[in-house]
RNA sequence: GCGCCCGUAGCUCAGCUGGAUAGAGCAACGGACUUCUAAUCCGUAGGUCGAAGGUUCGAAUCCUUCCGGGCGCACCA
């Protein structure tokens, strides 16, 4: 929609350089938004104040000339006009708005689509928790963001792939392994000490368990060494299991899941180093290899081969994202806890060693959940803390409130989880207001077709009755959709959406309130029936892009 | 000590990559259902944008310093 007024301004500018009156060198970026009232037009720009100084021109007397030209660019332009410091303000017609209300209807579930991405190959890796438990509530969050923000990636025009990375080697499969092996052997009356760094959560049992109903007591007779690969492995399927379950029932599906135990098996990681080293990029100290990561972002230089003869987890995630661009993706995204915030520059010394920009690679940090029960904190400790899987916080408020609270406020800021509040069926609640609107309108549908008004999508609806202004408002806010996808997937912010959703549909409540859709005026009610139409496409594919679902009846 | 994030209404947060008189929800107060879902709507009140400087036509937004809160600073992952 704004690159309509872009283009109207630009030709403006052009006649005015063409007649002498502006000099326009170099030709300015042109820049399009909103007034901050709405009663003051329907788009405006900022030219003219921002050609002032090269210009060497008041703004005002710069926006008179540009009004000028502007008047008869097009028929689309109802009204120009220059306020303040030298805003040009101006209005469309009718028209305007209405062919491209149609233009969006009849893109259906497509509405919002956009190309701003241009196919650009792009992966986003998220969540990626260890194996080693099931996933807490900070996941959660991660997971929400994660996949919403793939969603809108898609809708923007990108050519993205998701893809969890399972880190399934090293000491912490291990201590999980013989976890599962102590519990297992306590299970079949063994006395045994269990360490305080091994995994000492519940469901560590229920794994042994399961061990037990299987397998029997075959491995009691048989070494720690001999049988730890079993539990290793059957311990570490059994969490990834549960997992993607959990993710599964939050909606949250991924392209790949990617084995870090699979760099090892195919050398990746040793060809890694080998090629690092040859770039001179490693050095050897105190019996360990460093990456010279210092020599790039880093503030000091890593080890990735400990003198022990072990990689570091460093170390496989090196060859992890060079596997990434070996692939063909021109961009990475990583979403992590802000808790691993430090490990930023390393990546990126990575990749700068690689050999690539950094502006490749990009690292979204999720805050933390503080989750609450009526403004109480709810303890997170692993010890006490009954609400701290993401299961069991899905359980109690279902996917949609809390893949809402998810994505409701901007990543980066901490974010406070009323459990109360999220089931909460009250106005106090945005999830179910803005589902409300969605059943609300489906619901005047239904009334509608009791009424034996005949309407189908695809008929052609004459539009002119159409004249309030608050029906204009809900149009214009509908249409700034793809615009609020296209930022959104730019700025990877996924908490616009909500914003955005909210906004719209308080519009509509509003309007709902004051005016009578289904009437004796037939004419009026199509006309009308079409914009709740474009209202309900908008919101269910704003919904979609959170994997939240639109009922029609609540 | 060093680095990253945050500080906006009583609370929770927006503020669109520098623009017009700083917004919304909740909480508070007052109104609106014989009419398509009151899970709703309308109105009132509420602010030194943490503080001080700087950059310019113009700063909540950009820079510097300080204060306050969170999180990091491994041959863990």
């Amino acid at each position: 929609m704004k690159i309509a007024i872009k283009h109207f301004i630009h030709g403006a500018l052009e006649s005015a350089r063409d007649a002498g009156e502006l000099e326009l060198s170099p030709f300015p970026e042109i820049l399009v938004e909103k007034p901050k009232d709405e009663k003051m037009g329907d788009f405006s720009t900022n030219i003219a104040m921002t050609l002032a100084k090269s210009e060497r021109k008041n703004p005002r007397a710069i926006a008179e000339i540009i009004t000028r030209y502007l008047s008869n660019v097009s028929d689309d332009l109802s009204e120009v006009e220059i306020a303040g410091p030298g805003f040009i303000n101006v209005r469309m017609s009718q028209d305007f708005f209405l062919q491209r209300l149609r233009n969006a209807v009849s893109q259906g579930n497509n509405f919002g689509q956009t190309d701003v991405g241009k196919g650009i190959k792009i992966m986003i890796e998220f969540v990626s928790a260890n194996p080693t438990g099931p996933l807490h509530v900070g996941h959660g969050r991660g997971a929400a963001v994660g996949d919403a923000l793939a969603r809108i990636l898609r809708k923007a025009g990108y050519d993205l792939s998701t893809e969890y990375y399972v880190n399934d080697v090293g000491n912490q499969m291990n201590f999980l392994g013989r976890s599962t092996w102590l519990r297992y052997k306590e299970l079949l009356g063994e006395n045994i000490e269990f360490p305080d760094d091994h995994y000492r959560g519940d469901y560590i049992k229920t794994i042994a368990k399961e061990v037990v109903d299987l397998k029997g007591d075959e491995f009691l007779s048989q070494s720690e060494q001999d049988c730890l690969p079993y539990f290793r492995k059957f311990s570490k399927d059994t969490i990834l299991g549960g997992i993607k379950n959990d993710l599964a029932d939050f909606g949250v599906t991924f392209d790949n899941w990617f084995s870090e135990e699979s760099l090892y098996e195919d050398n990746s990681v040793e060809k890694a180093i080998e090629w690092l080293r040859e770039q001179g990029h490693i050095y050897e100290k105190d019996g360990a290899v460093w990456l010279k990561s210092s020599a790039f972002s880093d503030d000091k230089d890593r080890v990735i081969v400990k003198k022990t003869g072990e990689k570091t987890y460093f170390c496989s995630d090196i060859a992890y994202h060079q596997n990434k661009i070996n692939r063909g993706f021109k961009k990475l995204v990583n979403l992590m806890g802000a808790d691993h915030h430090g490990y930023v520059p390393r990546m990126e010394a990575v990749l700068e060693a690689m050999g690539y920009d950094k502006k490749i690679f990009k690292i979204l940090l999720v805050q933390f959940v503080s989750l609450l029960r009526a403004g109480e904190k709810v303890s997170m400790s692993t010890r006490s803390g009954e609400f701290e899987t993401l299961t069991d916080v899905v359980n109690e408020v279902g996917v949609d409130a809390a893949r809402y609270y998810f994505l409701m406020r901007s990543s980066d800021t901490h974010l406070d989880f009323d459990l109360e509040l999220a089931k909460k069926e009250a106005p106090e609640n945005p999830v179910f207001y803005i589902q409300y609107a969605h059943a609300r309108i489906c619901s005047i549908f239904r009334t509608a077709e009791e009424e034996g008004v005949v309407w189908n999508r695809s008929a052609e609806i004459d539009l002119s009755p159409l004249v309030d202004e608050e029906e204009y408002a809900i149009i214009r806010a509908i249409l700034a959709f793809p615009e609020v996808v296209e930022k959104s997937a730019l700025a990877m912010e996924v908490h616009r959406i909500s914003h955005f959703l909210l906004d719209l549909v308080s519009r509509f409540h509003g309007y709902y309130s004051r005016h009578r859709v289904v009437s004796e005026d037939k004419s009026l009610t199509l006309a009308r029936l079409y914009l709740l139409d474009a209202l309900r496409i908008t919101i269910r594919n704003g919904f979609e892009l959170m994997g939240i679902s639109a009922p029609e009846k609540m």
